[in-house]
DNA sequence: GCTTTCATGGTACGACCGTACCATCAAGAG
DNA sequence: CTCTTGATGGTACGGTCGTACCATGAAAGC
């Protein structure tokens, strides 16, 4: 046997690639030939571990998924235990707003991915869970925090954080564009989380 | 002199070819080449009209501005008159909505052109004003529904007019990536819009 | 009636694209 | 030691891209 390779690191090397070339200049520059430069290893190499660029476009946005996640989940992480209702749903959705170098290189990457998906949906045929997987999560957060009296009663969680997650896309595509900067959306952001909880929270009892 | 042709009108004509083409296929489809086809001209004539691809894009662009504006307006026309503010607004978001045909068509050309504008940012060096604009005229409705008592007073208008384009930009982006069908996008839009206006207006003085 | 000029067609050029093909090197198996 | 095989490099092929170039009708001005 000759020499083994680590075949997911190199893949994760090729397709960082991709992804760098994706946010800093969009997917119509990130032929072969430019991820295979950016990357430092010859095209062929390229071919070697994504036998074709859909396979390698398709990876890459897998990893990409993955960095997000583990955003969210470090984020979580950093909380205090129990976490607050209302700042778990903060740090999520704060998470992927485009407000410091990480989120913004995040969103910007998936952007760039939004329009090819929407016009080569064969691409990710396996339909993405995430989304609706978020959503729950966040009406859970609601639920709870309307049990324990620091949100209003009267919200529907399920609709409510739907609300939530479509309201931050699109402050993120704002920002991307350029209609506004982070600190307004943040700003944004913040007085429409104020409006879903109390302001006195009951004493603890 | 030969014979004279009505430039706006041929331009008008190889806009829409490619915009019909970003639609259906995305802009990495929009060649010089396909969209002459779909036009069904010569090559030469897109290059005739349009001296170069850019500047078929940044017009195309602005096609697609001018329809949406029109679509807005052409709703906002059959209103009552006066319009009461909130159905101004209902209609104004809904416009920009996919819930139709015609909205679906226009927001789907528009995310085709999303990220490509975010990649090269040159192409629209005009700042485009739109947003910041539609965010006022949401706003004053806002303020005006706020004097005649139909919407709550203690709302602040300009970070809920933001919050509102953005919640419908994020439903309409999932209705478009397929997370949420145009229905469900419509019951979150309302429901928060319901939260907005008190649920019984002060009778008419 | 010639000549200018707008509108249009066809095509060629250089560049880049994704991918297939043909090699070479090196390390473990026998 | 040889042979198999995983990892890599280089390059060529067919295609498409945006654009430049060279034409040709046809209508209006003189």
């Amino acid at each position: 046997m000759p020499k083994r390779v680590d075949h997911d690191q190199r893949r994760r090397h090729i397709a960082g690639a991709l992804l760098r070339i994706a946010e800093q200049r969009g997917l119509q520059h990130a032929s072969m030939r430019e991820v295979a430069a950016e990357a430092e290893v010859s095209v062929r190499l390229v071919q070697y571990y994504f036998h074709t660029k859909d396979e390698l476009l398709l990876a890459a946005l897998g990893y990409l998924g993955e960095e997000l996640g583990a955003r969210v989940a470090r984020r979580l992480e950093n909380l205090g235990s129990p976490p607050p209702p209302r700042d778990v749903i903060h740090a999520t959705l704060t998470a992927v707003l485009p407000t410091d170098a990480e989120s913004v290189r995040l969103t910007r990457t998936y952007a760039a991915f939004y329009s090819l998906v929407l016009a080569e949906p064969q691409l990710t045929r396996h339909g993405a869970p995430q989304p609706d997987l978020l959503e729950r999560f966040l009406a859970n957060q609601l639920r709870a925090a309307q049990q324990t009296g620091v949100a209003h009663a009267d919200l529907d969680p399920d609709l409510t954080a739907s609300g939530l997650l479509a309201l931050t896309n699109g402050l993120g595509s704002s920002v991307l564009g350029g209609q506004r900067d982070a600190e307004a959306a943040l700003r944004v952001l913040t007085y429409h989380l104020d409006r879903l909880f109390v302001a006195e929270p009951p004493a603890a009892s």
